[in-house]
DNA sequence: GCCAACGTTGGC
DNA sequence: GCCAACGTTGGC
């Protein structure tokens, strides 16, 4: 189940990701990533309906992306899943990772669209995470309500011309957007279990 | 469907 | 290595 609309596989570029613009990723302590799915490929209902609610999260075909997914991705770190080119796009739900690692079968089946004919089971070139759907946001968070959120100027997903599909969220975002999708109660991830009581109103009593 | 913002490709 | 052409993402 192809996240995005496996696009055609580019060349193969110097392995490594050049540091750049890329987004930071918190070195310690637990990780949230936010990751983009077009929902009439796969819908965060669908992860929720797959056996386990878990899926192997493929197609990506950014190499940024894939670094991500591929080197900093641990089981145990909370997931956004959010719906784009929908209307509306936003966050749907929250998951998160399971396993790591696995490379993403897709690329050596030359019936699938994420198809890499450079790719070889000696030296795969893309790779998958396994993700389990944790809890429905029980308010959908329009991407124009998320631009409204005081706390989220900084956050990847709203800067211009950003386009990663699996892109870093900071514990502070990860707060707000669980706040006000209706998540402010401990979800059940590892991360979320990990994660320092803050500001927010979510400890009950 | 339009188009801005990028990433990739390939000529030189 | 430069950079224009082209392809893709994804909001609108």
């Amino acid at each position: 189940m192809p996240r995005r609309p496996a696009s055609r596989p580019a060349a193969a570029p110097p392995a490594p990701a050049p540091s750049g613009a890329r987004p930071e990723v918190t070195p310690r302590g637990p990780r949230y990533w936010l990751v983009k799915t077009e929902p009439e490929t796969f819908s965060f209902e669908d992860l929720w309906a797959a056996p386990g609610r878990t899926t192997g999260w493929d197609g990506i075909r950014n190499y940024q992306a894939r670094n991500f997914l591929r080197d900093d991705l641990r089981p145990g770190d909370g997931v956004l899943v959010y719906h784009s080119n929908a209307t509306p796009s936003g966050v749907a739900g929250v998951a998160e990772v399971v396993a790591v690692g696995a490379p993403d079968p897709t690329q050596f089946d030359p019936r699938s669209p994420g198809f890499d004919p450079k790719a070889t089971r000696a030296n795969p070139i893309w790779y998958q995470a396994e993700l389990r759907a944790v809890a429905r946001a029980p308010r959908f968070l329009a991407l124009e309500e998320l631009r409204g959120l005081p706390g989220l100027a900084g956050m990847a997903l709203l800067r211009r011309g950003q386009r990663l599909s699996v892109q870093p969220v900071t514990a502070e975002e990860w707060g707000i957007v669980l706040a006000a999708a209706g998540l402010g109660a401990p979800v059940a991830t590892r991360a979320a279990a990990v994660r320092r009581p803050g500001p927010r109103a979510d400890r009950s009593r």
